[in-house]
Parts: C-alpha cells; structure tokens; sequence
DNA sequence: TACCGAAGCATTTTT
DNA sequence: TGCTTCGGTA
C-alpha cells in the first residue's frame, strides 16, 4: 500500500525522452592526459589500436577481451588482471565499433573502481569514453530514478539516507508505535529491513509472508512489519529514498513500466559487473533487468568478472549464488578462469591457495606466477597485542633500513578496527607516520553530518530525519518537548514537520519561549533556502556554518576535538568549493548527491602501480605512510609488504563465526583476500594474550595457520612465553633461536639491540625526517599555541603535503585560527592552523 | 532544558 | 578499554 508506485499517475508510462540523456559523469582531469582522438580517424588505425589492445595479454585474458555473442562468466583470481581484461574488453569493444561509448554500462561496487575504470578506458580511447556509464551500483539508480522520478511520484531532488539517517528514522518510528526499544533496536530493526530490501520484499509483501497481515506472525516479526511498513511511508513523505531503496526501486520501477525498462534496455548494448560475487538479490535482479532482452529480440552483452573465493560481504546479503550458478542462469554463458597471478610471488600464493582450498564445496582454482618463489613468509608468536605490535613496527623499520623498504610500501591488516589501536600506539612511539584507513569515516562524524543535515533540510523541506537533526543543533532552546508538540501537530494535520514548522503558531503546547525559538529557526531555514535558490552549494554551506552559529561555537570551544571539527568542516567546504569548479552548473541537490554517495576519497590509499609518471614522481617526493586497516577493507588493494596480524581463534577467524561453518567459510576467504594483498614479502603474527575492553584473554593460534604450509614460513618466534613456560622449559625448541633472549627476561626478544636505537630516538620521534601527509598524518598532534604562524592575506607558505601555497584568507585568530590557502594545482585548502603543517616563507 | 555522571556496550560494512 | 545512551538533578 505505501510502497513507491501505490499513487502513481494512472496515466502510467513515463516518456523516456531519449534526446535528454543523463549527463555524463564530471570529466575527470586526467582525462585530458589521454591521447586525443582525431575526429575522422581511419579505419584502419581502429584496427591497429584493437590489435595493440590484445599485446601481452595472456590467453585467456586475450579470450575474455575478444569473446562475443554470449553472456561471459571471468572467474578472475586475486592479481590475475581483472581490471585490465574488463578495460580492454570495453576498449576494444569500442575500437571495433561493435558498440558506441553511450551504449556501455559497467558497474562497479566502489566509486575508487569506478573511477579507476573509467580513467584507464579513456587512457585508451580518449574523450570519447566519457559518454559511457561507468559507475557503482547505487550512482547507476541514482541516475535512472531521477530521470524518471515523474513515474515514481517523487521530486528529482529526492534526499539519499544514509545507514545513520535510516537508523534515525527507525528510532522515530519504533518510537511512534511505542516499541520496546531495548527489544527492538533501531539497529537490528535497520539490518532486518535492509535485508528484506536486498531481497525485494517490500512491506506488503512482508507482512503477507511474515504473516502479521493475516494475524499469524509472532511478536517480532508484527512489530517488523508495522515498522517496516511505516518506515516506507515516512521515506516517501520526505522524499527520501535510503541506500538500499535505490536498488530495490530501480528493479521496481523496470519491472512496473516495460517502456522504462525497453529504454535501457536498448540503450546498453554492453552490461559489465566487477565483483559480481558481492552482489545481492536485488542487484542480481537489476542486472538480469537490464540485460534481458528487449522488444526487438536483441539483449546486452552481459559480462560479468568475480571470485567467489573473494566474497566476504555475505553479511551483508552478498551471495556467492549469484556467480555460483551464472551457467545455470544463463545456459549459453561461456566461462573463463584467470588463474595466472601478476601480483605475488609464488611462495605468498601457495599459501593463500592452501589456505582457501580447504573451504567446502568451492570449485577447484589454483592461483600460480611465474615470478619466482620470492621470500619466505615471516611468522611471528607475541605475548599480547602490544608485542605483535612492536613486531610489527621493528621489522617495518628494518626493512626500511636493510632493505630500502618506504613506509607507504607497508600495509597492516588486522580483523577487526579496534586492534588498530595497540599498533598506533607503537608506531606513534616509534614515529613512524602512518594512516588508518576505515573507521569513522568524514562524512559519518557528527559535525559532517550535521552541516550536511542542514544542507539536505535546506535542498528538500519535507526531509523530517534532518530538519529534526539539526533543529536544536546548535542549542538553541528547543528540546524534546517543543519537537514532539510540533511532530504531533504535523501528524495530526498529516504534514511534514517541515511544513508544520512554518506553521508553529497553530501547534498547540508549544510555549511562547519555544514558539520563538522555532520562529528565528523558520525564518533561518527560509533564508537558506533563498540563498540557496541562487548561490553554489559551497556559499549555502558557509552561510549555514555562520547563521546558525555553529562555527562560533566550536571555535569558542577549549576542547581540542572540536578544533578538528572545524578544520573538518573546513575539508568540507573545500569539497564544495571544487565541486562548483569541477561542475559549474550543479547544484545543491547535485552536491548533496555526491556526498551520499561518494565515500571520502582522501581515506583510500594509492595503489602504486609504478606505470603512472606522476604517481611516480608523488612518490619520489614523499615516502608515503603506513597503511593500517581492516581485512575488509584491504580488498582490491595490493602492497610490496603486508603484515596480517591477529591470527588467532577468537580474533581470526572471529569469536562470532565460530559455530557457524558458512561464517566461517567467509572468515576463510578473508584470509585469502589478506594474503593475496601482498606483492613481495608477507608476515603473520598473532598474539597468545590480547586484551579486549580491558579483559586480558588467552587465544589459541588461528586454525587457519595450520593450513599454511609449513616450509613457507620462517617463524621469529614459534611459541609464546607462556607456552614455553607451562611446556616445562624443554619446548625452547628452534624457534627460540631466533629471538635469542631468555624467558626469564621476559617478552623482549630478539630486537633488544634495536631498542636501544629506538630509545635514542623516542625523543623527538616526531621530528624524524619522514614527510607527513597533512591532514590524514594519523598521529597529528596539535601544536603548542605559540607555534601557531600567524598569517595575513598574500603570504607564501609550504605545507607538507600540499606544498607552495598563497593565503587567500585568514578567519579568526589565535589557536583557532583558520586560513584559506591556494595551492595551485591542489585546489584551495581551509586549513586549521594548529594542526596543519604549514610554514610560513 | 541542559548538563553531569553512571551504566551499558562494543565484528567485518564497498553504497 | 573508550564511546554513546540513559537518568537524575540544577
């Protein structure tokens, strides 16, 4: 009943305006790096360009480019060359003119792929790849859904929630229908819903199913199903879609208008899926969508790229299904395996191979290089996490010494976020730089999401979860009581709680101090919203951090988190200022777009590559920094050196997958995907006793370490202290070799003569000659006040990372104090001055 | 309404 | 062990 299409026009079919077609996504400046294409260009120079498309390729990647005519299945090992095969395929497809740019669809899970493929097809053929739709999943519907937002009965600036606002919504909700919100957290009532989503339930639906509309459901799923079915209508009256909306509305909409679907269906002519092993239901339907076969008989290529040996998003709804049985789904596909690996050494290899290979029912691939066996792996048993740590960070600055190795070679890997800390410590103690990646990510802080809130509640009135968010944001008198009086006046005259904002002096109980309060905040909100009728995103955003006040008050805060918050809220609007540049026509809807759906950028680390000049010559200039980050999020990135730490039964594979084989399962591909991240040298350690919220805890080593071959690893440490001791002092054995000291000395090892070196140094470790990366520099500490520079409007400056720069402006003084600085081709920066490494010339 | 201290509570998370 | 969330109080 409330779902999307319950009022839509009767009148039905939207036109699918094919003249109008969707912008193509901002070009990116690399772009212009590429070889232009001359207008009229030959025949036979095509030819040319699509035979050098095929040189060193091997053959089977040479046959995934050429094949045609079937859906195609690439099972691409880890560094077997996915990209590379997916980017020629789609180059070659276009020098041979079997198909036009506009006719090519790829979809990707990540913006950073997305982007990554986009750039390399246009390092190929040039400008003209620009009309392709290369994008994520979600951008993908994003782009159809507002082209046909008519159909849904929606405004085209419709906002995008993120899993925070969904999860406000829900608490809103549940509170509504007077739920328990001990037994029904908004949490797991949002990872309920969102699987209902993934699987193409709908509220409808569900209640049938779960059998609340017919009164046979339990409790649980009762209250699922009210919730649910509210929480949709209250989407819809915000005109707000959330993540997994998107996906599931695009399904909905092909399937309820066939001229929708026969539009795309005709315009794409080439459908290609990275990851598909990370897909879900609902992903798996749109793409079956999408290249089904049209009116005129004819379907889209299909070719889909994955390894179900590298799916480790089940949790999230992913299923290995769906690249499981792409024969069955398509009988006429035909199957390609990558297997030969262009990354690892074959020591690094047959260890990830004999790791997954004990994973049930899992089809037969053997990954295999031939670039020699390389190394050994480097195993290593500490006491407790600080132990693994100081390994960890040791053995970084051996080989930085012995072997040339640069902090930006280095990757640690760990389960699960919390472990990062032990080793920031280390490396903090150590001053090596370094940067966890993950986490809290920009756009998920508080002070982010409120400017954010405030620019979505500006773009769409009727958005309630923000306009609600930041009413009392900064504190401005107006609590919970005078929210709730105006939630029930706008439920009772059944408008948004925008709208009955505006009409505050019809709600009843709200007092008169209130009612002013909520005046000045109408008249606020009105007032960016004529600005915003006019001005660029990146002017709305300043006007908003100004009226509302909320940078006075965190410039006026003494607490140092809140001068981070200011210079994040400066990133912020540095990304506004070069979304304007980048895409002079767009407007606040566009910018807000973008932030919903653009995870921050500045977090992912490069993956050097060594063919890009510039690259190279960023990296000649700065050594780069470690990087630290889960296991998950390492998928798809690759490091000369990577250190995998934590493997033990507990930590890794984790506490919670234990008792299930298919979690378990995952936890096994997890491995697989840490190990096969590395390039040259790779390290295990684990920790015998590692402390979880304050509780010291003895876990065995992983059962995943039993599978790693033995001759593949050369273990430092083979045993714990305490192992050695409860063996009754005769299990010192060969691994005690390596770390020379003795037990009673307890847990030093064999480092003790480089400690002495690091002593020398724990001083000014900080000032160790390693550049940092300005803001990201993960152990930035704010400087003293008096070593703040003070700045005036035309000095020359040097930052760290940036570089030259000229200050355009200077606000506020002091320890807050905040400048506007150029730096040419890097963009303009508002840096925080207290902590940004900036010099004064 | 706002602030403080105490009590819960804590995998992984491309969008 | 550190952070959000709750309840009591000024």
């Amino acid at each position: 009943m409330d779902t999307l299409f319950s009022d839509l026009p009767l009148a039905g079919v939207p036109r699918s305006d094919g003249a109008r077609l969707p912008r193509a996504v901002p070009p990116r400046p690399a772009a212009d790096d590429a070889p232009p294409v001359p207008p009229g260009s030959a025949q036979g120079r095509d030819e040319a360009r699509a035979e050098a498309l095929l040189e060193g390729l091997n053959e089977q990647q040479r046959e995934a480019v050429l094949h045609g005519g079937s859906p195609l299945l690439i099972v691409a090992g880890a560094g077997s060359g996915k990209t590379r095969v997916l980017t020629h395929r789609i180059a070659h497809k276009l020098a041979t003119r079997q198909v036009r740019p506009s006719e090519v669809l790829a979809i990707t899970f990540t913006n950073k792929a997305a982007a990554e493929m986009r750039e390399r097809v246009e390092a190929i053929v040039g400008p003209p790849a620009r009309g392709m739709w290369v994008s994520t999943f979600h951008s993908a519907c994003v782009r159809i859904l507002r082209r046909e937002h008519a159909a849904l009965g929606m405004r085209s600036s419709f906002s995008i929630y993120d899993s925070a606002d969904s999860q406000r919504l829900l608490t809103l909700v549940a509170r509504e229908l007077d739920l328990d919100p001990k037994r029904y957290p908004a949490r797991a009532l949002q990872s309920k819903i969102s699987a209902l989503k993934d699987e193409l339930v709908d509220p409808e639906g569900y209640a049938q199913s779960s059998g609340a509309s017919s009164g046979a459901a339990n409790e649980f799923d009762e209250a699922l199903s009210a919730v649910y079915t509210r929480y949709q209508q209250r989407l819809r009256q915000a005109h707000a879609l959330d993540f997994d909306d998107l996906i599931m509305t695009t399904v909905h909409l092909l399937q309820a208008f066939p001229a929708v679907a026969e539009h795309y269906r005709r315009r794409f002519r080439q459908v290609l899926v990275d990851e598909y092993q990370d897909t879900n239901h609902a992903q798996y339907v749109l793409v079956r969508e999408l290249a089904a076969q049209g009116e005129s008989g004819e379907r889209a290529e299909l070719t889909v790229v994955g390894d179900a040996d590298q799916s480790i998003y089940a949790f999230r709804g992913a299923t290995i299904r769906n690249i499981l049985e792409f024969e069955a789904d398509y009988p006429d596909a035909r199957t390609i395996l990558l297997e030969q690996n262009y990354r690892s050494t074959q020591t690094i290899l047959s260890a990830a191979n004999a790791v997954i290979s004990r994973n049930p029912g899992r089809k037969p691939k053997r990954l295999w290089t031939d670039s020699g066996a390389g190394p050994q792996i480097v195993g290593y048993v500490a006491d407790n996490e600080h132990e693994e740590a100081r390994f960890v960070a040791e053995e970084i600055d051996r080989l930085g010494d012995a072997e040339g190795v640069r902090p930006g070679d280095v990757a640690v890997f760990y389960r699960t976020n919390a472990q990062s800390r032990a080793l920031e410590e280390v490396l903090i103690r150590v001053g090596l730089p370094y940067k966890v990646v993950g986490g809290t990510r920009f756009y998920e802080r508080k002070e982010i999401k409120d400017a954010v809130a405030y620019l979505r509640a500006i773009a769409n009135p009727d958005d309630d979860v923000n306009l609600r968010r930041v009413l009392n944001v900064p504190k401005r008198g107006l609590g919970d009581r005078s929210e709730a009086m105006l939630a029930a006046f706008a439920e009772r005259e059944r408008i948004s709680f925008g709208a009955a904002l505006d009409r505050a002096d019809e709600a009843p109980g709200v007092g008169t101090r209130a009612l002013t309060g909520l005046r000045a905040f109408a008249e606020l909100m009105a007032g960016l919203r004529d600005l915003a009728a006019t001005a660029g995103p990146a002017e709305v955003l300043g006007a908003v951090l100004d009226r509302t006040g909320y940078l006075t008050e965190l410039r006026a805060s003494e607490d140092p988190q809140d001068a981070t918050r200011v210079e994040n809220l400066a990133e912020l609007h540095a990304v506004a200022s070069e979304f304007e540049q980048a895409e002079p026509d767009g407007d606040l809807a566009d910018f807000l777009e973008r932030v919903s759906l653009v995870a921050d950028s500045d977090q992912i680390p490069d993956v050097r590559e060594g063919e890009d000049v510039e690259a190279a010559v960023a990296a000649a200039r700065e050594q780069g920094v470690v990087t630290l980050m889960t296991l998950h999020t390492a998928k798809g990135l690759e490091f000369p050196v990577v250190f995998v730490t934590g493997w033990e039964d507990g930590t890794f594979p984790h506490m919670r997958s234990l008792a299930d084989p298919d979690e378990l399962a995952e936890e096994r591909r997890l491995a697989y995907v840490g190990l096969t991240r590395a390039r040259q040298r790779l390290y295990i350690s684990r920790a015998a006793v590692r402390t979880a919220w304050g509780v010291p805890n003895e876990f065995p080593a992983s059962r995943f370490l039993d599978d790693v071959p033995e001759e593949l690893v050369d273990w430092k440490r083979r045993e714990s202290s305490m192992a050695v001791l409860r063996a009754g002092g005769s299990g010192w054995g060969s691994g005690a070799s390596a770390w020379g000291g003795g037990g009673s000395g307890g847990s030093g090892g064999g480092y003790g003569r480089q400690r002495g070196r690091d002593e020398a140094r724990s001083g000014p470790v900080t000032k160790r000659a390693l550049p940092s990366t300005g803001a990201s520099f993960g152990s930035a500490t704010p400087r003293p006040a008096g070593d703040v520079p003070s700045l005036d409007v035309g000095d020359r400056v040097t930052h760290d990372a940036y570089g030259l720069g000229t200050v355009v402006a200077v606000e506020g003084a002091g320890p807050n104090a905040v400048a506007k600085i150029d730096f040419g081709a890097d963009g303009t920066k508002r840096l925080l001055l207290r902590y940004s490494p900036v010099t004064k010339l």
